[in-house]
DNA sequence: CGATTTATTTATCGGTCGATACAGAAAGGT
DNA sequence: ACCTTTCTGTATCGACCGATAAATAAATCG
């Protein structure tokens, strides 16, 4: 059951990764096959061969990023011992990612938003709920604890969820505007400040 | 002192208001000349010589931009009776702002972190500096009120103000991804209820 | 009135975009 | 050996990019 035909002369996983980095860097639009090409090694047809299509490729891309660059969270969310510790955990681990030397600032997925201009309605939604997915984690983690009576019952889950999501999304504009590590843990610091707050009970 | 040659046949001022918009939904890169002229309502040769090139437009219209959309925030600062006050009325201001219908969603300068991608470094320091203005408005407006005695001396201002920017900037994100104005006013009210952590004194 | 100046329209420039046709090269199958 | 299969490099496709040359139209100036 060997493979049939002449092999690839190019490790597939290492040219999808450096794809990857320049789709973060300069997102869909912004990346030209010319520069794809030249950043992975190979020629033109076979990038297509291989990928299908630029969208195609930039599709993968993303679902690698979610594997392995901004993978990680949800595990932090239940590893924390408590839900106001997951949310610091969150913020802290995306100061510390968004800020990685050598790799691209910010998250891509959350760049998407804009950066994704141009692709099809259909890649468009898949990435509209890859964004989706972060803050559904966030809400579950926030309710669990809520379940196990940690939370008060009358506070508003999802307007918690929604500020620290947003908190992270401004993070990685910062970081994108040049904002060191430790500004973004401030950043991360601050937000948390909120949490009484945020978690008080409600009339 | 009237005006030689054959006029002009279209508004200045309205074809720049539409270049605006098309700008601020789709960014530099993202529109082509041919929906400028559409959007428009002239051909290529009219805008070169009215506007000099598509880099200088899209400056000129982010200079419209700074003038009467994002504009207004100097002025409510300083009209706010406290910094508190001040901080609220920016990030209510923003949602407001972020969420008009008819216009797009989010800040154009914000934005212009990732969607001026391709424009000369001389235009992207511009924007660099359009954007620190604003966190130096928002500082200017705390050492104000520090100034008066009002915040403790010991208190971080500029990462008071690096922590209202960061929201502001993720509440841009939101918007785009579809955030209501409920929403990003929920988010607003969130993020004040981080101002007493914030401005309580430090060791 | 011509002469000058400026704006407009039409047609098009060279360059780059994303994507492929084609022929040769390197493997397995029989 | 020969055929089939798959990948590779070259050379290029039509479409669109941002930007202009040239000819025409509409105003003021003398």
């Amino acid at each position: 059951m060997a493979e049939r035909g002449r092999p690839r002369t190019f490790d597939r996983g290492e040219a999808l990764h450096r794809a990857m980095l320049l789709f973060w860097e300069k997102g869909y639009q912004g990346t030209s096959m010319s520069e794809l090409t030249a950043a992975m090694g190979i020629n033109a047809p076979s990038l297509y061969a291989c990928f299908g299509s630029k969208e195609a490729l930039y599709r993968e891309t993303m679902a690698l990023y979610d594997d392995y660059e901004g993978g990680g969270f949800g595990a932090a969310l239940a590893a924390a011992p408590d839900a106001r510790a997951a949310i610091e955990a969150y913020l802290m681990g995306s100061a510390r990612l968004f800020t990685r030397p050598g790799k691209p600032a910010g998250c891509m997925v959350v760049l998407s938003v804009i950066q994704a201009a141009g692709v099809s309605e259909e890649a468009a939604c898949e990435l509209r709920g890859a964004r989706a997915e972060m803050s559904g984690l966030l809400e579950a983690r926030l309710r669990a604890e809520a379940g196990k009576g940690a939370l008060p019952a009358s506070c508003d889950i999802s307007a918690i969820a929604s500020f620290y999501i947003t908190v992270q999304q401004g993070m990685s504009i910062r970081a994108r505007d040049g904002a060191t590590r430790a500004e973004l843990e401030a950043v991360a610091q601050g937000a948390m400040l909120a949490w009484d707050g945020l978690t008080r009970a409600r009339a």
